[in-house]
DNA sequence: ACAAAAGTGTTATGCATACACCCATGG
DNA sequence: CCATGGGTGTATGCATAACACTTTTGT
């Protein structure tokens, strides 16, 4: 049993992971909580840090033990540290944001005795702690992300079409359709993608398919640093 | 003494303060540090959280007893847990960001033995533990944020010429002058800025003077937000 | 009169937006 | 042959960017 000289806080992580499977809602996944506080609601995967792993990487660990989902890119959202978030005492908190396609992550095997599930963004139950507000802040930074991130990369499976890209950013931006020419314009003026070949046997005029060109994207992401020096700000906001 | 089940990681918070004079380079608030590790090292303030206080005050707590400097705006910026980041142990870092203009804050009084001081952000000095990371994560956001947000209403004094504006633009992005002419109409166009004068005794035709209107920025925002949802992507990256 | 910085007029270019239309496939 | 979604042509207006120019002050 650790003496220090000084109280110290708890330390965590909690993962909002987004998946999308092609439908009208964006889903989160959750478990419901094995144990006390909390017992019996949902809330997000996540727990303590153990002490010689990185924060990330106790992100991924603690999600793939609560939920099976492993091999995913996260990125850092927030860190929620209020004195009273947590009823056991001081728990700070370091939240991580994912997003992936469902049908490569389906895997919601519960390895211990809580459960895990997906669950439409808008179909969500009450959760323990701050997950609330959490959630809240990853939707806004997914909201945010993008307008200057193809984020089609982890959402969509490898192939998609321009349809279902554009349908994913409606749903993304929860907004009615948008004006189907310009978005392809814009898309396919950018070259970040590539065809790749064609449905078959749908009901319609088979759709050209698409696949994200990440050497491109990345020449596209540098031209863009170099043309922020000459044009300088834009608040857009 | 304090005895914990578990191991616990120390929990720090550490302030990036970017401050701008008017002049060609942005500054920086760094201490030199009074005690080990890295006694007599320059580093950000910055120290341990209490067990009854939030993270942000914990940030502006420690900035006002190392630096003097107070009532600012602080936003967090990234936690860094690397398990050897610290030699001390395992101390996890929640950084946080800040801009000031250095009429309003110049102060820098030591209220303990460290010094403070502020350095051009071209001639920084070695710095302790991972804060030169720390550092270039808040350059690259500050280089973010000037994008979407007028950073001169933290950066510059209350009243202010477009040409200080432009200077301060030019500054946080490290480029040659850019077209004055396009500037102005653009930055005009916005409506965020009202007349509040002129110059007086300058040895050239004084400039109007005027100060950031929060009300005209806030309802831009607003407007940004529902443009987002037509225009949608941008691919700006 | 001159230096120094503020401030303006004007133009081409390209992008965003809107609207109307045609195409290919399975049932 | 029709429903369904895929895909294209094009006119209009507006913002960007570039360049050359005028104005006002103190010394």
């Amino acid at each position: 049993m650790p003496t220090y000289k000084y109280p110290r806080p708890s330390v965590t992580v909690d993962i909002v992971v987004f998946g999308y499977d092609g439908g009208a809602q964006l889903k989160l996944l959750l478990i419901k909580r094995g144990s006390e506080p909390y017992k019996g609601s949902w809330a997000l995967p996540g727990g303590f840090v153990d002490m010689d792993e990185t924060l990330e990487t106790a992100a991924l660990r603690e999600l793939e033990e609560e939920t099976g989902v492993k091999d995913l890119y996260v990125e850092q959202l927030y860190t929620y540290g209020a004195p009273d978030r947590d009823p056991r005492g001081r728990v700070i908190s370091v939240a991580y944001f994912s997003l992936v396609n469902l049908q490569d992550h389906p895997a919601v095997a519960a390895s211990d005795a809580t459960k895990a599930e997906w669950f439409p963004t808008n179909e969500l139950p009450d959760l323990a702690f701050d997950h609330a507000d959490i959630i809240a802040a990853a939707t806004k930074r997914l909201a945010a992300k993008v307008r200057y991130q193809p984020i089609g990369f982890e959402l969509l499976p490898e192939e998609f079409t321009l349809g279902q890209l554009q349908h994913l950013y409606e749903t993304v931006l929860n907004v009615e359709a948008f004006n189907k020419r310009n978005f392809r314009t814009r898309i396919l003026r950018t070259g970040i993608l590539e065809e790749v070949g064609r449905q078959k046997n749908v009901a319609h005029r088979p759709a050209v398919l698409y696949r994200f060109n990440e050497t491109a994207y990345k020449k596209l992401a540098e031209e863009r640093d170099g043309a922020v020096l000459r044009r300088a700000l834009d608040f857009e906001i």
